[in-house]
RNA sequence: GGACAGGUACCCAAGUGGCCAAAGGGGUCUGACUGUAAAUCAGAUGGUAUACACCUUCGGGGGUUCAAAUCCCUCCCUGUCCA
C-alpha cells in the first residue's frame, strides 16, 4: 500500500497549531508505517474515550472516523474506555469537577458508548479495552517515578491551567495525573499512533511521548483532530451548549440539523465528519468558496453524506426527501402527531392539550405572530372554537393532525 | 478555624426599599426576506386570563415595612486567600 497516500489520508483534518509540529508528526508517521511494514505488522492505533456520558454526538465521532480510516488500511485499532481516567476528569474539558460515577454506571456507559461507536467503527476489527485494567494496578511508587518526568512548570504553562491560574480559579493537583495516566496508557499498549482532539495535544504529544521515551519504547505519533463546531458554527459541539447533533436520534433529525449549520461551517464538517478523501474534501471546499456550487446544494450533499455515514442508504435517502418536502416545498411531512378533537375545545385548548405548546400564553403569542394555520387558513382569534378536523400548523416545523 | 467575594429567570449578568415579572447579552421561538432550519432585519420570550386583574418567581426559613430581589436575623451552598 502506498505509504504517502496513507499519510495524506491519516493527516487529513489533523491540527497542531504549529506547522513544524505537523510536519514532524507526518514524517514520524511515515517512518513508522515503513518500519511496521518491514516488520510485517499493522500499526497499533488507539483513542481514549471518557465514559462519564453516554450520548454521543457528531463531535465525538471525529476521532472515530479517523480510527476507521486506519482500520480500512488494515491497522489495529483499540477503542479505549477511560474508566480509570474518568476518576479525574479531563481538566481540559471543564472547570467543574466531574461527578464521580459508580463502577456499574461507568461500565454501562462504556458499553453503550462502544455500541454507538460501531456506527463508525468496524465491530469485527475493533478491540475494546478498559484502562483501569492496568492503571488500577500501579503503586504509589510507580506514580512517583512516572511523574518525575514532568515539571510543574510544564503543566502551568498549559493554556487551560494557565487561564485558571490567572483567574484565581482552582487548579487541583490530581488533574495533573490525567496527562500521566494517558501517557501510561499509550506506553502500556505500545501504541504507534494516538488519536485525540487538539485539546489533547499536550497529553498526547508531550506527556505520552515523553513518558514512553523514558520507559524505553518508541514514542507514539500524535494525531490531534480539529474541533468540530456545533450547529451555531462557532463554539465546539457540546450537549451542554445545546448545539450538538446526536448520532442516535434518527436520520431525519441528523439531516435537518446538518442543514441548519451556517454556510461557513461547511468546510470543517466536510473535513471532519465525512468519508470523503482529501481530494474530495478539497474539491468540495473549492466549489463552495468559489461559488461554483449553490450553497444549498452543497449543504444538501454534505448533509446526505454525513447522514449516510451513520444510517443506511434508504434511511438517508428518506431523510433527504422529507427535508425537501417539508422545507423546500413547504409541504406537510408524513409522520406528524395526531390529536383527537373534543367538542367545545378552542385553538388554545387544542395546542395546549396536545403538547404542541407549553402554555396558553405561548399559544396566544404564536397566534398573534401569525404563526398558526389550519390548513391554509391563518388563525387570528385563539379563543375561537376549533372548527373542524384538519392539519394544524404552528410555525414552520410544528404540525398536528387534528381529527 | 479565620478573612473576603458570591448565590437573580433556560444560561451569563444588571438591579441595593415603591416606576420590578425584574435592564442588557446569549439562547430559543415567530415573522419578513431567501438559497435551507444559512445570513440579514424586525418582534416575542413566567403562569392564569377576552380584558381589568390576579398568582408564582431573585439560595431556604423567619422578621421589619402600607410596600422587599433590595433592610434585619438565621440557616444552607459555592469560590478565592490565609492557617
Amino acid at each position: 500500500m502506498d505509504v504517502d497516500k496513507q499519510v495524506a489520508i491519516f493527516m487529513q483534518g489533523a491540527e497542531y497549531g504549529d506547522d513544524a509540529l505537523k510536519a514532524a508528526m507526518a514524517k514520524d508517521l511515515r517512518e513508522r508505517l515503513i518500519e511496521a511494514e518491514k516488520e510485517g505488522r499493522p500499526l497499533r492505533i488507539y483513542c481514549g474515550y471518557d465514559p462519564t456520558k453516554a450520548d454521543l454526538h457528531l463531535g465525538h465521532t471525529v476521532t472515530m472516523r479517523k480510527l476507521r480510516q486506519f482500520q480500512d488500511f488494515g491497522h489495529e485499532v483499540t477503542f479505549l474506555i477511560g474508566n480509570f481516567t474518568s476518576l479525574v476528569g479531563d481538566p481540559t474539558d471543564k472547570d467543574k469537577l466531574r461527578p464521580i460515577l459508580t463502577a456499574e454506571q461507568i461500565a454501562e456507559n462504556g458499553r453503550t458508548y462502544a455500541e454507538q461507536a460501531f456506527r463508525v467503527l468496524d465491530r469485527e476489527k475493533t478491540k475494546v479495552r478498559y484502562n483501569a485494567d492496568w492503571l488500577s494496578k500501579l503503586t504509589f511508587e510507580d506514580l512517583i517515578h512516572l511523574s518525575s518526568n514532568f515539571t510543574l512548570q510544564q503543566f502551568i504553562s498549559r493554556d487551560n491551567f494557565r487561564k485558571r491560574w490567572d483567574n484565581n480559579d482552582p487548579v487541583y493537583l490530581h488533574e495533573t495525573f490525567y496527562a500521566i495516566m494517558q501517557g501510561y496508557d499509550a506506553y502500556h499498549m505500545r501504541a504507534d499512533v494516538q488519536v485525540g482532539g487538539t485539546d489533547q495535544l499536550f497529553n498526547i504529544v508531550t506527556a505520552a511521548r515523553k513518558l514512553m521515551t523514558s520507559k524505553g519504547v518508541k514514542p507514539n505519533v500524535g494525531i490531534t483532530m480539529g474541533i468540530l463546531p456545533g450547529t451555531d458554527g462557532e463554539i465546539r459541539m457540546s450537549k451542554t451548549l445545546g448545539n450538538h447533533i446526536p448520532i442516535n436520534s434518527g436520520a431525519k433529525d441528523m439531516f435537518g440539523k446538518v442543514m441548519s449549520i451556517p454556510d461557513k461551517a461547511m468546510p470543517v464538517y466536510a473535513k471532519l465528519c465525512t468519508r470523503w478523501t482529501p481530494q474530495d474534501v478539497e474539491e468540495f471546499e473549492k466549489a463552495v468558496l468559489g461559488g461554483t456550487i449553490h450553497p444549498r446544494d452543497a449543504k444538501m450533499k454534505l448533509a446526505f453524506e454525513i447522514t449516510n455515514a451513520f444510517y443506511t442508504d434508504e434511511e438517508a435517502e428518506n431523510a433527504k426527501k422529507a427535508f425537501v418536502t417539508q422545507f423546500q416545498k413547504g409541504a406537510v411531512p408524513d409522520d406528524i402527531p395526531e390529536y383527537k378533537l373534543k367538542t367545545g375545545e378552542t385553538f388554545i385548548d387544542v395546542m395546549k392539550n396536545s403538547g404542541l405548546v407549553a402554555s396558553g400564553g405561548e399559544a396566544r403569542r404564536l397566534v398573534k405572530q401569525n404563526a398558526v394555520k389550519l390548513g391554509d387558513e391563518l388563525i387570528s382569534d385563539p379563543n375561537q372554537e376549533f372548527p373542524k378536523a384538519g392539519i394544524l400548523k404552528v410555525g414552520k416545523r410544528r404540525y398536528l393532525k387534528v381529527k
